[in-house]
DNA sequence: GCCACCGGTGGC
DNA sequence: GCCACCGGTGGC
């Protein structure tokens, strides 16, 4: 269970190549990378990745005969995620911004109003004022995990934090 | 004045 | 010792 960043991104922030811009998931039976199209079947992935783990013939059109999409290797930034995070609740945008520094994410939801939302206690404090939300969102629902930054794939030119 | 970004720290 | 949390602020 994979997530990656690279200097080439899609422009999601004013900051290019501090995000998340491709997404992929380890076959459990060949090992092979499989990138998943989007965050959000990327997450679908994740949310059961125990209980459900992922195997290449999920995707439509691919086997484990197939090569792998993507190789485990210092062209990009690979971090670490967690199985079965919750999925990002409906209306709600997730976005994991990677600092400067490599050194960790900070983890946002935009809430459907535009709010920013920081943290669990931030995103129990939004719920508790929009009822209508509630009805169907949980604090449990809102994850601020920070996925793990893979040391050997951080970019020579960046600046370790002692 | 706002907010993206970073630093500091309290609580575990 | 770590990291979730949030206050502060520089740059716009």
């Amino acid at each position: 269970m994979e997530e990656t960043t690279s200097n080439k991104s899609k422009k999601q922030s004013t900051n290019p190549g501090n995000s998340i811009n491709t997404w992929s998931v380890q076959c459990g039976e060949c090992f092979k990378w499989r990138v998943i199209p989007t965050q959000e079947q990327y997450e679908e992935i994740r949310s059961k990745f125990i209980e459900d783990p992922f195997v290449c013939c999920k995707l439509p059109t691919v086997s484990c005969d197939e090569p792998s999409d993507i190789e485990y290797d210092n062209t990009r930034t690979w971090v670490i995620d967690k199985p079965n995070l919750p999925k990002t609740p409906p209306g709600f945008k997730k976005r994991l911004v990677l600092r400067k520094d490599y050194f960790k994410f900070d983890c946002y939801y935009d809430a459907p109003n535009g709010k920013k939302l920081r943290s669990s206690a931030e995103a129990s404090r939004f719920l508790d004022k929009h009822p209508e939300c509630k009805k169907d969102i949980s604090p449990s629902d809102f994850s601020f995990f920070s996925p793990k930054i893979m040391e050997d794939t951080i970019p020579a030119k960046v600046v370790k934090k002692i």
